[in-house]
DNA sequence: AGTTACTGGGTACGACGTACGCAAGTGGGA
DNA sequence: TCCCACTTGCGTACGTCGTACCCAGTAACT
């Protein structure tokens, strides 16, 4: 078989010259996967459930797709094509960012389980490299590629860890199956023992005021990110490239 | 029996009172799962593979853990504790938080199927409660838990994201089974598409780039941690305060 | 037309997590 | 002291997973 000739999905032409006319698509199986992982959770999406999704035989994907990992990496770049970044190098770096953010950070939390699929840099979809082209192209003109990397290393690190850890909580209830109350009340006594205990005095703060005060996700992603891009426009070069200006961030 | 009683693996008692004395051990399992991950890759610790490595029968692993979600806990926990923290309230805030990104990494190269453990905040084991208590007990005399809290987010965020990076690339080689230069002249003639298309000049960028300079991973990791680093001692307050002061819930 | 390369999909295999049951061992209450 | 309830380690077995293999049917080439 010609299976192990390629060297990744990507390289492997979807539909061949000859022989009948597919009855489904690539595009089609990774939606299925998509919708079964949204409404099921990642550990529903095996090869079988995916195939009844489509009405299709289980055999039959492999006849798209080589194996489930490479299927995995298919649904992975579908990701990434939600991303909407339309118009992104628009001059203004810091709100392109932090658009950029955002979209991600709204990709996650519209699909907990991506933190399951992993992403390969090394062969890039098509989604994830028109991703590169606008994000990087950002701080392109003002940097070089090296620093560049730096940064977007750091911007990705924090947005992608924000949403990791939002939606890991989220996951945690779901898998239990049960409510978020009910879930809550089942680890209070773990908590509650903790607390107790004495020995960990920051933990407990951390608790405590949790449970009072604490701002919504979102202004706490926000004020990380402000950070962040503080952070960034620290390291950016003087003097702006071009006459692109911009004034104080606001969103 | 009486396992769903129980809120998570820290709650269940190791050793019950009666009956014969356990031939092994929570700390012996975990261990032997580290060994075998370390060894073959985290996709060989199964409850099979686990029990042959420390001679005992398939079944009997459940007699110590309830489940394999509940042993691979177990194992997350162990893995925190590689991290070396003593003293680390120091009194100079940087040197510690410098330290503490080191080891962190230092872990995760040690150990590169960490990527596939998923730590659970709501549920922390021994070890990461110590972890926590010595970690945000750096910046916890000079800040409200809130802020602490979110800039200890983007200091985790950038170290674990950087290390998942570094690491991704070594895994992907060794589950291909084939040598660096092997698994690198393999994925060539992708990259090489994508070049030659000319669709994608910063992708270009990077991959040429990359091929001639770049520092050394340490380097660059240092690099951006320092950034990191100025971008939370630009949020710390400019006096260093004497004892603790919170303001309320102000971002 | 025949040849060839494909199609969808049924059957089957090995490996996984783990429910269940059993014989053997142990410690607290009689 | 002796029980016996409750432990222990572990063999067997079940359901599910990814997927190798095989087949008959179909469309584009010669």
């Amino acid at each position: 078989m010609a299976d192990a000739e390629y060297t990744n999905i990507w390289m492997r032409p979807e539909r061949p010259a000859r022989g009948p006319k597919p009855a489904y698509s690539r595009a089609q199986i990774a939606e299925a996967a998509v919708r079964i992982a949204d409404a099921e959770g990642a550990e529903a999406v095996t090869m079988r459930r995916i195939a009844a999704e489509i009405g299709a035989g289980a055999m039959s994907l492999y006849r798209y797709v080589p194996s489930r990992d490479d299927l995995i990496v298919l649904v992975a770049d579908r990701l990434q094509g939600e991303i909407d970044l339309d118009g992104v190098p628009s001059g203004d770096w810091r709100a392109d960012l932090t658009r950029y953010a955002h979209e991600v950070r709204a990709m996650w939390l519209r699909h907990p389980w991506v933190a399951t699929v992993h992403r390969s840099l090394l062969a890039p979809g098509p989604n994830q490299l028109r991703l590169i082209e606008r994000v990087m192209g950002v701080l392109d003109p003002c940097l070089s590629i090296d620093e560049n990397l730096g940064l977007m290393a750091i911007l990705n690190g924090y947005v992608e860890s924000a949403a990791r850890e939002e939606v890991s909580r989220a996951e945690e209830v779901r898998r239990s199956g049960l409510s978020e109350p009910e879930w809550l009340a089942r680890s209070y006594p773990y908590v509650e023992r903790l607390l107790s205990s004495g020995d960990y005095p920051i933990f407990t703060k951390i608790a405590t005021d949790t449970r009072h005060l604490r701002l919504g996700r979102d202004d706490q992603f926000r004020y990380g990110l402000e950070r962040v891009l503080d952070c960034i426009a620290a390291a950016l070069p003087p003097t702006p490239p071009r006459r692109e200006r911009r004034e104080d961030h606001d969103d």
